[in-house]
DNA sequence: TTAATTAGTGTGGTATTTACACTAAAAATG
DNA sequence: CATTTTTAGTGTAAATACCACACTAATTAA
C-alpha cells in the first residue's frame, strides 16, 4: 500500500466559528476585527488553517481559543464552503462550525483582552468573504433546530426566568410568541425545574426561577421531536 | 495583498457520494467493487479528489458521473470527515454528498459498463475507510429529512401506485404505516395527481396510477414543513 | 392612597393525529 | 360455474395538540 495520491491537488482547510450567545439585549454573535491581512480591520468570523495532524473538531475549538480564551465548547460543523475566490489570497476551503454559548459564563473581560466583540444579530456589519453567507446559514440552522427541539440549556445562565426563556425564543424564531401558550407548552415538556428562589431585580413582584433539568433535557434531544410555537 | 498562507499546511480533499435509489426491492444504495489501491477489490463508495480549480458541489458530480456515467444528479452537502487515519495512505479529509435517484431512469446497462452496483441498505457490506459512517450518517439524514417533508418525486418512476409511495416511506422509515392514515395525509397534502390509468400487473383488480404536482411540491419543499407518518 | 409595572394563570374552539376493519373487484382454481 | 384468493380502496370516532384570547395578584414608587 504506496503513496498513490502524489498527483493529486492539495489545497488549504480552513475553519470558521459562528459563535451565538444571548443576553438582555437579545441573540448575540461573536466577530472578531482583524489586525492581519488580508482585509485588515474588517470584521470577520474567527478563523484559522487546520493543521496536518488535527482534526477538524478540535481546530474549531483551537481558532475559539486562539480569540477568546474559552475553553470547553463544543461545537458543531455546520457546511463546508468550496468557492473558487471565496478568499482571494490563495483558494481555501473553509468548514464552518457553530455553537451555542452563555454569554454571562464567558465574560466580557477575557473578550476584552483577546480580539473578539459581541453583536446583536440584527446588527451585524459586513463581514469578510463569504462569512455573511455562513451567518445566514447558521442562522437558519438554529432557527430550524429551535423549532424542532428544545434549546436553551446552552444560551442561558444557570437560573433564569421564564420570561428570558420566552424572550430567547422570541429573538431566535424573530416573532412575538403568546405567553401562556410557551409556558404551557415548555411545561408539558417537562424539562424545567421551578426554584423556590424569585429574582426580584425586573419587577414588583419578583419572578421565580428555573433550572434545566439536565437529563429530561438531553432525552428529549436524543428522539429528536418537534416543538411548534 | 500578498500570498500570507504560505506556511500553513495543505491537506487532501476528498469528495465521497452516497447515491440511494428504490425499486421493487425496497431502499437501495449504489456501491463500486475497488479496482485500484488501496483496499482493491472491496466495496466503497464512489470517491475522488477535489482539483485546484473545481468546487466541491462539482467534484461530487463529477466523481458520480466518473463511475455511474450518470449525469445532472442533483446532490447536497452532507459532512465533512477529518480523522487523522481514515485513509491509510495519507491525510485526506472527505466531503459526503448525497442524492436520491430514480433507479429505473438510470438503467442498470449504464451501471454494468461501469463499476457500480446497487445494495439494499439492509444488506451493504463492509465498506472501507470510514464509509460505513458516512452511510450511517446519511441513512439518518434521509430519515429525518423524509419525517419533516415529502420525499418520494426523486425516488420513484414517473407514474406510481399508491402502495408504491407507501413501501417507499415505510423502507426509508424502517417501520409499518397504517394504509389509509397513510393515503388520507398525502391527499392532504395535495401533491399528487391521480391518473386515469391502472397498474394491472400486480393485483386482479389494478390499482390507479399517480404522477407528483412538480410545482405544488417543490412549494411543499420550500416552507419546510413537517410530516410525521 | 393611588398608580404603575410585571408575574402569573385557564378555557374553549378548532385542527390534527391516531387507531381501527370491512367491502369491492377481478382472476385463478377446481 | 362456484369458490377461493389477492390486492385495492374507503370512513369514523376518540384523543391529542394547537391556538386565540384577558384578567387578577403582588409589590413598589410616587
Amino acid at each position: 500500500m504506496l503513496n498513490s495520491y502524489s498527483t493529486e491537488d492539495k489545497v488549504l482547510l480552513a475553519v470558521d466559528c459562528i459563535i451565538f450567545g444571548f443576553d438582555e439585549g437579545g441573540l448575540k454573535i461573536l466577530l472578531i476585527k482583524r489586525d492581519f491581512e488580508p482585509e485588515r480591520g474588517k470584521w470577520s468570523l474567527m478563523g484559522g488553517f487546520l493543521k496536518k495532524e488535527e482534526v477538524l473538531d478540535d481546530a474549531a475549538i483551537r481558532v475559539l481559543n486562539t480569540y477568546t480564551g474559552f475553553n470547553d465548547i463544543y461545537m458543531e460543523q455546520l457546511y463546508t464552503y468550496s468557492e473558487i475566490d471565496r478568499d482571494p489570497v490563495e483558494r481555501t476551503i473553509s468548514v464552518a462550525y457553530y455553537a451555542l454559548i452563555n454569554v454571562e459564563n464567558h465574560n466580557a473581560e477575557l473578550i476584552q483582552n483577546y480580539h473578539a466583540k459581541w453583536f446583536s444579530v440584527s446588527e451585524v456589519p459586513k463581514l469578510i468573504f463569504d462569512h455573511d453567507k455562513m451567518l445566514a446559514h447558521a442562522i437558519r440552522r438554529l432557527r430550524y433546530r429551535t423549532s424542532m427541539r428544545p434549546v436553551g440549556f446552552e444560551l442561558l445562565p444557570e437560573k433564569f426566568k421564564m420570561s428570558q426563556l420566552l424572550k430567547l425564543y422570541e429573538s431566535i424564531l424573530d416573532k412575538e410568541i403568546d405567553k401562556r401558550n410557551f409556558i404551557s407548552k415548555i411545561n408539558s415538556l417537562d424539562i424545567l425545574i421551578k426554584l423556590d428562589e424569585k429574582d426580584m431585580t425586573s419587577s414588583r413582584k419578583g419572578s421565580y426561577l428555573y433550572t434545566f433539568d439536565k437529563e429530561k433535557y438531553d432525552a428529549k434531544l436524543l428522539n429528536n421531536f418537534a416543538v411548534n410555537f
